[in-house]
RNA sequence: GGCCGGGUAGCUCAGCUGGUAGAGCAGGGGAUUGAAAAUCCCCGUGUCGGCGGUUCGAUCCCGUCCCCGGCCA
């Protein structure tokens, strides 16, 4: 028995494919999405409803305020627990980046340490600094990438090894997984309704209520698609027509991405989820 | 019907005195090793409305027709 990732882009109907699976086999859903990690973000994020969640037992949801920290290493601690626990794992979400990181593993490297980390993006150019502690990865990021440039840098300071030496050699898979890549043919169209779904489901009131609590346009969770177009609206006078068109055009956009970075994985994968799920859990 | 503007990339538009065209947005491709719904890189051939004409050469000049907008009848 090994995890059945069920992946794809966002509005593919994931969710509603891993809930009738999880049901059948018993099986747990570990949600693989670096949004629904933020308790009070449930519409926008298109977050399991309390009824699916009372079918079926869901993890790695609400593990954090809006204004907290969440990582792909937390994710893979997370998936971690829940795979230890021995019942079938459904893990179900759009970021890819998780599912790499839980796939292939994470390099043995120190979390963010927050003032480092300010200290390397105070520089007017890292890019050189870092050519001086790690050329090899400094090589291969564009100057203008500061956030892994900065990375390189922090994680260098914190532990005298260039990150390209430890990223040398670890490109193995470290986990057997079961994959589904769920998509659509019509995603775009399916993308702009759920958009109009979710502003009838009350999105707007949902960002009205986390501004209230104190949650501004500098938390990066509210940074993110959607939240970020709402926010500017309540708050700069955005169009609300136009908030919503641009969070289906970003939404739209985010999909593709998606895509390319599963592409970009290597992985094997076919779209038959009900099959993969029957390697997965069959006996 | 007459006069004046316009008709150039999916959209909005630039193109000096003729040498077959370029920006923004949209769109596409890619990277991605502890912020990832984030961050970053790359990509512009289109009957220049149609047909004739002038010219070595026409998106540009001339004629004519079609379409859109405005004003006048």
């Amino acid at each position: 028995m090994r995890p059945l990732v069920v992946t794809g882009p966002t509005a593919a109907g994931k969710s509603a494919l891993a809930l009738a699976v999880a049901e059948r086999y018993g099986a747990t859903i570990l949600a693989m999405d670096a949004m629904t990690v933020y308790r009070g973000m449930d519409i926008g994020t298109a977050k399991p409803s309390p009824e699916e969640r009372a079918r079926v037992p869901h993890r790695g949801l609400d593990l954090r305020e809006p204004d907290g920290t969440f990582s792909a290493a937390d994710f893979v601690a997370e998936a971690e627990t829940v795979i230890a626990e021995g019942r079938p794992v459904v893990v179900c979400g759009g970021t890819p980046f998780y599912l790499r990181a839980l796939w292939r593993g994470l390099v043995p490297a120190p979390a963010a340490d927050p003032q480092v980390r300010a200290r390397f993006e105070a520089l007017e150019n890292p890019h050189a600094a870092l050519a001086e502690v790690d050329p090899v990865l400094a090589a291969r990021l564009h100057p203008n990438d500061r956030l892994r440039v900065v990375r390189g840098l922090e994680v260098h300071a914190l532990t005298g090894t260039p990150l390209s030496a430890l990223h040398a050699g670890d490109d193995q898979p470290r986990r057997d997984l079961e994959l589904a890549w769920v998509d659509a043919p019509d995603l775009d169209a399916r993308i702009d309704a759920r958009v109009k779904a979710m502003m009838a489901a009350g999105y707007l009131d949902e960002v009205r209520a986390l501004l209230a609590a104190g949650y501004g346009p500098e938390v990066k969770s509210m940074g993110t698609l959607g939240y970020r177009h709402l926010t500017a609206h309540l708050l700069d006078g955005l169009a609300l027509e136009e908030a919503v068109r641009l969070t289906q055009q970003d939404t739209r956009r985010f999909a593709r991405k998606q895509r390319t970075f599963l592409r970009g994985l290597g992985l094997v994968v076919g779209g038959d989820v009900w099959a993969a799920a029957e390697r997965a859990f069959g006996r």
